[in-house]
DNA sequence: GACACACTGTGACCTGAAGCACCGACGGCG
DNA sequence: CGCCGTCGGTGCTTCAGGTCACAGTGTGTC
């Protein structure tokens, strides 16, 4: 249940049982139903989310109306760090693509905390330097790989992170349309169908409504990079 | 003189002027020539730098040799914080793109003195947080923008930061080549060449060896959204 | 002064991916 | 049950931008 998912969040997992007791007492709970927004990029708002149910996506849109996803967050995940630790504005919106579930921690809440907890403080800066790590590696993809290259290291990275392993195959059920996929990739929808028919059409993978079976992890790793 | 640079630098302004002066003497000093490699994407190393004079780009090279910068990084500004809480290999190559002196401070040093330190851990939680906000921002320019409109923000960009202004218009050494300027906008020399080659036209801006004059700052930022 | 080399400027192609148009399949809902 | 909205699949056309090729222009060095 929550109290697990929690406790394997980063923020949580330096804390000894007591603290974070402490802790989730300052919490408080929040749902949504697939497709609806928690808020919208520009918002004021300072708090912290992490997801213990279901999964959200983050995106921004751009002057034109077109919508491009930074990321999916998925249980023990957080997002709206930023707007924490650098006030302005949300960066992005988060919209709930599956049932979700979030705990919440305001600003405030969460500074009182760190001051008395160096260990706290350092699981978050390693939290935020590898989300930095992460988003150059995405702006590197963008720049050096073609469509497919990025739609196949979307999928292993989906898979990594919510995949399931049978003896067919991993199964991801990454609850996304194709359309989402493209926005998360950088691409337009029909490109990224094209890239995944032709995956298909290899053998490496099966098509599910809003998930996929990897089959050839190897060879899909290899046209990743 | 060394010290000004340091004490505007972020990790030094939450500090007094003792707890400053105590820090710098944990430090030491690098000094490179233009065209020199600090470090190379790979190497192992876990120290942080701040520039003091100066300036460098942080690179990365793909599978097939190209290449593509992250940032150009002046005085005052930090890099190599990632190695150090999100302990791995250097993410990046760091080259010197003029003559530069760097101030370094090791893990260990860091670590011991934030933990006394809760201004400094948020100082640096909102660098931190920057960084990624900046860092999803290239992500949607490199999405949503065409070359030239991301050659016009670089270029704004880096007049933000080293441009002087005068009466025919604010002068940007940025010291790179055209070359250097493509890889940064994630282009090809030739693409970026033709872009500044109308903007010129235009009568936006004028062009000198490693720097330009921009002469329409309103029109140029326009170009840029 | 002259040679070399690194950088800039510009044209002629070629191609990956976006845009558009359309079709079929599914899943609510009146 | 049939209608409609969302989603997935596929061809055709167009175009931004990468690649190639080459010509100027500095600038440091012997």
């Amino acid at each position: 249940m929550d109290n697990d998912v929690l406790r394997q969040s980063p923020l949580f997992s330096a804390l000894d049982d007591e603290a974070a007791t402490a802790l989730r007492a300052s919490m408080s709970e929040t749902r949504l139903r697939r497709g609806e927004v928690l808020f919208h990029e520009g918002d004021e708002g300072d708090k912290l989310y992490i997801v213990t149910e279901g999964k959200v996506k983050l995106g921004r849109t751009s002057s034109d109306g077109r919508e491009n996803l930074l990321a999916i967050q998925g249980p023990g995940q957080m997002f709206g760090e930023l707007s924490l630790f650098d006030p302005g504005p949300r960066s992005a919106t988060v919209t709930a693509v599956t049932d979700a579930t979030f705990s919440s921690l305001s600003h405030e809440d969460l500074l009182r905390w760190l001051d008395g907890r160096p260990a706290v403080a350092r699981g978050l800066l390693a939290q935020l330097a590898g989300r930095l790590r992460r988003a150059n590696d995405v702006v590197a993809d963008l720049v050096f790989s073609d469509v497919p290259g990025r739609v196949a290291k979307a999928l292993l990275d989906l898979a990594d992170r919510f995949g399931r392993t049978a003896d067919d195959g991993v199964h991801v059920h990454h609850d996304l349309t194709q359309e989402e996929l493209a926005q998360l990739v950088g691409a337009s929808r029909e490109t990224v169908n094209k890239a995944l028919a032709d995956f298909v059409s290899r053998g490496w993978l099966r098509l599910e409504p809003r998930s996929v079976v990897i089959m050839d992890i190897e060879r899909l790793s290899r046209r990743a990079r």
